[in-house]
DNA sequence: CTCACCTACAACCATTTGGTGGTAGGTTAG
DNA sequence: CTAACCTACCACCAAATGGTTGTAGGTGAG
């Protein structure tokens, strides 16, 4: 048991999304700043229309967020869903790793002061 | 090796490659095993060429590695290179995770620690 | 109200992807 | 040698992707 809460497909969408140099960068983006859809928009060389389909991939994907202000849709990246991926990784890693060493995978995680900030939520 | 070498080509590679159900259980089965690319192939409902190409994608992006052995290649998992793609993600991570960072810091020195949705004109 | 702006959504197009089959070359067995 | 097998590579096709433009609706300012 590792998952539980990630599909097939939800890993899918999540790799998928951040298979795009466009898409990594918007989530730096809204991860330290909260732009709206058309502010994000004005940094990259293409259309209003592509970045707010970039925008709907990582929502999609659980990656960012969008909030309504007025007029304006905030985008932001979900910290704890880049700890998703993490977690798919691990759930890769951990069939051929064993038990054994994932569980001292976990202990060491334990030791050591890993961020607190962003806590890692299986339910999405 | 420095991992800090992984250009976004690489990247989007990596994460391309396992953004397919398909292709990740070729790989959890190449660290596993170390199969043929015909027994690998009739593994899946799929024709042996389709298999091929899944094998190629993982290959280009690193994460097996195929050796000769007589008429077989035999296809293995790297499993360094799935930590190249835990790298990924820990870059995507430390860009923001300094950014707000150094954000907090500012409004802790400035204003009041909330979030930035304090009011941004006038004070209401 | 009008005007400007932001957003969502549709239609459309070029390219890529994921699948198919077929063919050619190399290797092991008989 | 022939036969069987494994692999690489080709052409081809359907579907998805990434981009474009255009249109319609909602919101804020004057």
């Amino acid at each position: 048991m590792v998952v539980g809460e990630l599909t097939e497909d939800a890993v899918d969408g999540l790799f998928h999304a951040l298979a795009d140099p466009t898409r990594r960068d918007i989530l730096r983006r809204c991860a330290a700043d909260e732009p709206s859809v058309s502010r994000l928009a004005r940094a990259y060389p293409m259309s209003f229309a592509a970045v707010q389909k970039h925008v709907a991939v990582l929502e999609r994907a659980g990656l960012v967020t969008k909030e309504s202000r007025g007029r304006e849709q905030l985008v932001r990246t979900d910290v704890g869903a880049v700890g998703r991926a993490r977690l798919a990784l691990d759930d890769l890693e951990s069939t051929w790793r064993g038990r054994v060493d994932r569980m001292s995978a976990l202990l060491a995680a334990g030791t050591e002061p890993e961020r607190k900030t962003s806590t890692i939520r299986g339910t999405g």
